[in-house]
RNA sequence: GCCCCUGUAGCUCAAUGGAUAGAGCACCGGACUUCUAAUCCGAUGGUUGUGGGUUCGAAUCCCGCCAGGGGCGCCA
């Protein structure tokens, strides 16, 4: 937030840097002072006495002990430096420069900033770039468990986080709508199920016959070969067959719509794993022609050998198999397509899979063979966003056929119940609907944080105590602060006071959350910078905590007048800032809890 | 066999190559006639899997080993 300043202190110390003859360093290192209750920049002299040590090893051959000429140079640095105007204090301390700035200065500018960008505080200039991302990738006749909600919410957010950031967005899913587990299920439907219809709960009933299918089939080729005679009246649009899987699929469609409507997830456009099938075969045929891809049929199947015509004599990205031998289509054969359709239709600067990291040779793969078929430039945009799974404790895998899924419905219903439960408890004078919005927005918020709170490459366990555990590092927690927050703005009698200087010391919870609030922009930035969601989980979840410790110590409503003021625009900036970072988080922020 | 990821407090997880490795949960002890106690304060808890290396400086980078997970020609 201080950039302006953080430039010229560090124009300063390149011009003493040249005057003395110092070596200069590519990157000066800036970070805030690590200590609790500082506040201000530090910028390292270990790196420059280094490079100095080690030229005048080469030079005389005499040794330098680095960590003193670090301190000798960040002595001359802070004397070079002055104090520069709205800094309190300077320092040069274990080959560090520290510069202090002056509270009161800084806050209301800090605030002021917050109170005036609102809902777009933290939020980045356009970037004039276009990313796609593609997320979710439902399977139609499915069910929908906890596994496949961390790449919804980790998708959501990370679109939420790049448009803040200053890119244009298109969220994209890609609908996986035919396969084999398609006709699984309508071999199912057929026989045992033929005229029913879904019930309220759609995912629920359409997992619960694929399921059922699945046990059925187990171990019975008999029933295998009506499936696979099933598959070919499919392959040969069938209309019987046809308008079955037209309509089971609609259910399907329905179901995700509900689910999308409860998690709060849009999307701007949608692709359809059946509209892939002929571009995907023509696509075969064409490289077949061009000698890219190798026909191995009817023996084997279609294959592109990356390493060979890459000339890459290591191991690396193997063999992909783009058509089965009896002609039918793969993932691949699908993806291909999609991939060159995605750049036709929205010329993306970036094309982000939001997939798991399962995936990660096929994607590479994938990618690879856009730049061998002729789209190198498109291959270099696209980018494979891994993430971990989501596994049960003791390392279980949540699989239909173990019985080990977590359906999300569930999940929801029981996080709300419990939500309801201690809305109930703690804020009794709530009407009957503010209770259940409350609750909503509290056990959504617990079930999205832990996916989103974790490195990418960290796998999630999810387990029902801690999922129905509304305490200490959780979505509620944040909530719950800037309920706090909200609940004091609305006690004041007139409207929020206007910009004023503050000149009153500073209390050091103060400080630290004035401090992590100034970092929203940059955390933004380097969140999308990243695809990491999780730094924004960590400065949430820290300026939460300090909005806490600044309301166990400081009164706002009965401050003095200068004070009362001042925080209660702190008030008002922190419930903003935590606000937004929610939102970007997918979580919503409540008035009251 | 080859490739990728992970290993940090009892548990779940943080930590731009940087100064003193931090939170939550659990456990123990405190704080509500005061802006919402879904909160706060305090105590306990660490040879960052292990052995080397690079570096002024390593949880972080490199190499070896150990342990766990995942991926490798017609599954999705």
């Amino acid at each position: 937030m201080f950039e302006v300043e953080q430039e010229a202190i560090e124009q300063s110390v390149r011009r003493l840097c040249a005057e003395q003859g110092w070596p200069a360093v590519a990157q000066m290192p800036w970070a805030p002072i690590p200590f609790g209750g500082e506040w201000g920049i530090s910028t390292s002299f270990l790196q420059i006495a280094a490079l100095e040590a080690r030229e005048r090893k080469a030079a005389s051959g005499e040794e330098t002990n680095v960590p003193q000429r670090a301190q000798e140079r960040a002595e001359q640095a802070a004397r070079f430096v002055g104090l520069p105007a709205a800094f309190e204090r300077v320092e040069a301390v274990k080959g560090y420069l520290n510069l202090y700035y002056s509270p009161g200065e800084f806050s209301q500018r800090v605030v002021d900033a917050v109170l005036e960008a609102g809902e777009a505080y933290g939020w980045g200039a356009p970037k004039g770039k276009r990313i796609l991302v593609e997320f979710s990738q439902p399977n139609t006749h499915k069910a929908f468990h906890v596994g496949h909600l961390r790449n919804v919410v980790l998708g959501d957010a990370i679109c939420n986080i790049l448009e803040a950031a200053g890119y244009e967005v298109i969220r994209a899913n890609y609908i996986n709508d035919t396969g084999l587990h398609v006709i699984k299920w309508l071999w199912n439907y057929e026989k045992h199920h033929r005229g029913e219809r879904p019930g309220a709960d759609r995912t629920r009933w359409m997992g619960d016959l694929y399921a059922e299918a699945n046990q059925r089939l187990e171990g019975n080729a008999e029933l295998e070969t009506e499936v696979r005679a099933l598959y070919s009246r499919w392959d040969q649009r069938d209309p019987k067959v046809m308008a079955l899987w037209e309509e089971s699929r609609q259910w399907s469609l329905e179901g995700f719509d509900q689910i999308y409507a409860l998690l709060g997830v849009r999307f701007d456009h949608i692709f359809y794993d059946n509209e892939m099938e002929k571009p995907g075969q023509k696509l075969v045929e064409e490289l077949i022609e061009r000698g890219i891809a190798l026909d191995e049929r009817p023996q084997g199947p279609v294959i592109i050998r990356l390493d060979e015509l890459l000339g890459l004599k290591k191991e690396t990205y193997r063999v992909l198999v783009i058509l089965r031998s009896d002609g039918t289509s793969l993932y691949a054969t699908k993806d291909l397509p999609l991939a060159l359709k995605k750049f036709e239709m929205f010329n993306p600067d970036r094309s982000v899979y939001v997939i798991d990291v399962r995936q990660s040779l096929y994607l590479q793969q994938i990618f690879k063979t856009l730049a061998v078929i002729g789209h190198p430039d498109w291959a270099e945009r696209c980018y494979h966003l891994s993430y971990e799974l989501v596994n049960l404790p003791g390392n279980v895998t949540i699989a239909s056929r173990e019985g080990t899924v977590v359906l999300l419905e569930d999940l929801v219903r029981e996080a709300k119940a419990r939500a309801m439960q201690i809305v109930r408890e703690k804020n009794p004078s709530l009407s009957e609907e503010e209770m259940e919005a409350v609750s909503h927005a509290v056990a959504l918020g617990a079930i999205k944080y832990p996916m989103l709170a974790r490195d990418n490459t960290k796998v999630v366990t999810f387990d029902w105590e801690s999922a129905l555990d509304f305490n200490g590092q959780a979505a509620p927690y944040i909530q719950y602060s800037q309920v706090r927050a909200n609940s004091i703005l609305k006690r004041m009698e007139a409207r929020l006071p206007g910009p004023a200087r503050v000149s009153y010391p500073l209390e050091p919870t103060e400080i630290q959350l004035i401090d992590l609030i100034s970092r929203a922009g940059a955390e933004i930035q380097r969140a999308a910078e990243e695809f990491k969601p999780l730094h924004l989980t960590n400065l949430a979840y820290e300026t939460a905590r300090a909005f806490n410790d600044f309301y166990a110590a400081c009164p706002v409503l009965k401050a003095e007048e200068e004070k009362r003021a001042a925080r209660l625009r702190l008030v008002a900036a922190a419930r903003q800032t935590i606000a937004n970072l929610l939102r970007l988080l997918g979580i919503r922020a409540p008035e009251v809890m």
